[in-house]
Parts: structure tokens; C-alpha cells; sequence
DNA sequence: AACTCCATCAACCGCGTGCAA
DNA sequence: CTTGCACGCGGTTGATGGAGT
């Protein structure tokens, strides 16, 4: 027996949505803002599913969106974290200021996916592939001493993060308890199985009193491929994750695994940051050289000859080094909340597509109790002679962030990781 | 110019979870 | 405690456009 349909499917509209089905949307968002999605259609007179409405917004609309192409950072960050965590994309994406769940698993699959293994590594375990084939050959055989928590299969991390532990006084315990499960779990091939594991409301980054040890695991885990630990509502500063930059010695070059080497040994306070959604992941200081060492995603490379691994000294000295490059972004949050200038809209009545000639933006906006018509004027051309062309287009969807980012600016929520390291947890 | 192949990404689908009744 | 609804998530699909032949 099936789940019913959440809608009457012949009598919602699919597929791409027209200029106009944005416009009815922003007009009820700005009007009502988000939630009762199943009643946005007849509010909204739109013949969609409300399913569909909430992704529109939630993929595409949504003021806080980027729509340019990912940024080296980014693509570093997404990596890590998939290391770390896997195919978590909700997540991953929290920590992508502007980019969705889709975004960042679309760029995975058609791009980072491929990038990694034309390098020879296995995308799923980060680790080299040639170093697989060996481990299937020695399957049986005695646990490699380099394994470690990087290196895990997502299974196993998943197997581990889905385990409620002991409860643990302090994040030192945490980390060990981590890198000696999973070691232990790797050691004994243990056939594990694999719960999914859901995120929960509470799983949310603002929430600062998640029950949920998922949460927990995946947000440590996150901390270490971040480079930083963070507190609830102490200080209202960014502080972003460096990221390892060859030949850069102001940056982090830490795997995850020796991230939490770093941390164990650390007496250095956690520093606490928040992550804006609308915060860019440029660094608030001299930005390091977007050079990125592929390299250093095989976490423990078995082949390395030991001279060439991590050492402790040197990662510690990274680590301290990004923590004082990236100590204030409260300038980066103002940069981000800059009112649009209306003035950079003009009324532009008809667009031109790659088919011809359509309409958009026509008097379908309510704003500030008028109906509007305007079009973003982008580098001094209108829509999307400027910004490209069809429905992915930024052109319609800019003109629509402007009027939606001085309806909202103001109550743009902070979003904060939860502590950790706090006591009272 | 016509066709095929491929990459991209918006949209869809089914499922899990939380919550209120 | 059960049920139904709303929402969010991750996997997958399919429309589209560009590149190649």
C-alpha cells in the first residue's frame, strides 16, 4: 500500500515553471511568507503541487541564493565534508552560505564526483583507489595502523555516527571514542549495518539543544573538517574555515583525521562562530591562494612515505594561524545584507529567450502594494542578455531577490552551529 | 544543416520525521 | 498511543542546450 498522492497529479501543472508562476509565488511569499506550503496553489493561483511550490522557492527563489558558479572554497568544503559525513547534502549545503541541498548535489555528481575519480579516488571513500583494490585483498587480513576516522567508508561512518555512545565529558573523549570505534569497526570487518540516517528538525544548525547524537557525531565531525568548534549564542563573529592551500603557510593543510589530532591536543579555547546563510565563504583577511591540493584528500595516503605525512607540529601551527586569519566577519555580514538599489530596476515588459520572445515581469509583482514591473539591470543590460537565458536564467529570478531582500532583510536569522564543548549539553 | 551524444540542473518522487489533534 | 498532515531529505528523472560528428 502506497502513499497517497499529496496532491491530485491531473490537475497540477509539471515540469519548468514560467515567469509568471515565479512572480505568483514571491507575490504570496512577500505577502504571507513560507510555510502551509499545501495552501500556497489556490492561494497563490497557481495549478502546482504545493510540494512543487516549496521546492521553486526553496531551490530557486529564495532571496539568500547564489547562482553562480561554485567557488574554489566551495568545491574544497564539499569535499571535506562529503569525507566526512557523505551524501548529507542538507547539511553540507548549511554550510555553503546561498547554495541548496540540490545545488550541492548536482555539482557533486556532475562535477566533483568526476574530478576525483579521474584522479584516481574513490569519491565515496575519498581514499585512493588503488589503495581499495588492496584493502579488498587484504580483507581478512590485520587493520592498517593509518585508519582512520577520514578514511572510513560512509558506511562505517555511518554505522559509528548512528551508534549512541557512552555519555562523554569532554570533546577529547568524543574524539577518541570516535577514532577507536571506527578503527575497531574497520579492524574486525564487522558487517554493520547501516541505518539511514534521517536529520531531524532538531538536527538544525540553530538549534543549540539537539537531543540527537546523529546531529551530534555529524556536527563534530563537520567541526573537524571546518577546523573550528563553536558556541550557542556567546559570540556573534564568523569565523571560516581556512582551507588548505598548497604552498600556503597561513593555511590549514590538516586531513579531517589529523584535524582531530589537532583538536584532542589542543588547550586552545574553541573559537565560537556563527554561520550566516547569506555570509560568503570569502575570508574576512588576505585571501589565501584558491590553489587546492587534491592531494590531501587521501587522507592516509598508505603509500606516503612517512616524511612526507602531516606532522604534528606543522599542523598544529596551520591550525592556530587560521584561527587568528578569520577571527572577525562581522564586515562580511553587512556586505551581505547591502539593500538592493532599486534604482537598478527598470520596467522592461518583454524578455527575449533562446525561443524567441516570451513575457516576464509584467505587472505581476506586488510590491510594497503596487504592482511592479521591473527588470534587473545587470553590468548595464537588461535581464538576460546579461545573465544567460531560460528558466535557470538569474535574470527574472534577480529582479525577484531584489524586491524579496528588502522585504525580508531584516529578519535574516543568524544561524549558529550548536556547542559542543558546552557544559551544559 | 541535421543528427547524436553528453553534461547540466530543475523538478519530481518516495520516504522518514516531527507534531498536533 | 494512534493517526494524519506538513515538511524536509536524498535519489532519480527528464528537459534543455551545447559539443561533436
Amino acid at each position: 500500500m502506497g502513499r497517497p498522492p499529496c496532491c491530485d497529479k491531473t490537475n497540477v501543472k509539471r515540469g519548468l515553471w514560467t515567469a509568471e508562476e515565479d512572480a505568483k509565488i514571491l507575490a504570496y511569499v512577500s505577502r504571507h511568507g513560507t510555510g502551509n506550503w499545501t495552501a500556497v496553489p489556490k492561494k497563490a493561483g497557481l495549478k502546482r503541487c504545493g510540494k512543487s511550490c516549496r521546492l521553486r522557492w526553496t531551490n530557486y527563489l529564495r532571496p539568500d541564493l547564489k547562482h553562480d558558479t561554485f567557488t574554489p572554497q566551495e568545491e574544497e568544503l564539499i569535499i571535506r565534508l562529503h569525507a566526512t559525513i557523505g551524501s548529507r547534502w542538507s547539511l553540507i549545503a548549511n554550510q555553503l552560505p546561498g547554495r541548496t541541498d540540490n545545488d550541492v548535489k548536482n555539482f557533486w555528481n556532475t562535477k566533483l564526483r568526476k574530478k576525483l575519480q579521474e584522479m584516481g579516488i574513490d569519491p565515496v571513500t575519498h581514499k585512493p583507489i588503488s589503495q581499495i583494490i588492496i584493502d579488498y585483498g587484504n580483507i581478512s587480513g590485520l587493520p592498517n595502523k593509518t585508519t582512520r576516522f577520514g578514511s572510513l567508508n560512509r558506511d562505517l561512518r555511518n554505522a559509528f555516527m548512528s551508534t549512541k555512545p557512552e555519555p562523554v565529558s569532554s570533546s577529547v573523549t568524543q574524539d577518541h571514542s570516535i577514532s577507536n570505534m571506527t578503527s575497531n569497526n574497520t579492524s574486525t570487518g564487522v558487517d554493520i549495518k547501516t541505518p539511514k540516517m534521517e536529520p531531524t528538525p532538531e538536527m538544525s544548525f540553530n538549534n543549540c539543544r539537539s537531543s540527537s547524537w546523529d546531529l551530534l557525531a555529524q556536527i563534530h565531525a563537520m567541526q573537524l573538517v571546518t577546523g573550528s568548534s563553536n558556541n550557542c549564542n556567546k559570540n556573534k563573529e564568523i569565523v571560516q574555515p581556512n582551507y588548505f592551500h598548497e604552498g600556503s603557510s597561513s593555511s590549514s593543510s590538516a586531513s579531517s583525521s589529523n584535524i582531530i589530532n589537532n583538536q584532542a591536543g589542543s588547550s586552545s579555547p574553541p573559537p565560537s562562530y556563527l554561520l550566516n546563510p547569506q555570509s560568503s565563504l570569502v575570508p574576512t583577511t588576505e585571501p589565501s591562494s584558491p590553489l587546492f591540493s587534491w592531494s590531501e584528500f587521501l587522507h592516509e595516503d598508505a603509500f606516503l612515505p612517512s616524511d612526507q605525512q602531516q606532522q604534528p607540529q606543522q599542523q598544529q601551527q596551520k591550525q592556530d594561524l587560521q584561527w587568528m586569519s578569520y577571527s572577525n566577519g562581522s564586515s562580511s555580514i553587512q556586505a551581505q545584507h547591502e539593500m538592493p538599489k532599486m534604482e537598478n530596476f527598470k520596467n522592461v515588459d518583454e524578455q527575449r529567450t533562446s525561443n524567441g520572445v516570451r513575457e516576464m515581469g509584467n505587472g505581476n509583482f506586488n510590491y510594497m502594494g503596487q504592482q511592479t514591473s521591473y527588470h534587473p539591470v545587470v553590468n548595464g543590460m537588461a535581464g538576460e542578455a546579461a545573465t544567460g537565458i531560460g528558466p535557470s536564467s538569474a535574470s527574472n529570478n534577480s529582479f525577484v531577490k531584489g524586491i524579496l531582500d528588502q522585504e525580508i532583510h531584516d529578519s535574516e536569522m543568524l544561524w549558529e552551529f550548536p556547542s559542543l564543548f558546552d557544559d551544559s549539553y
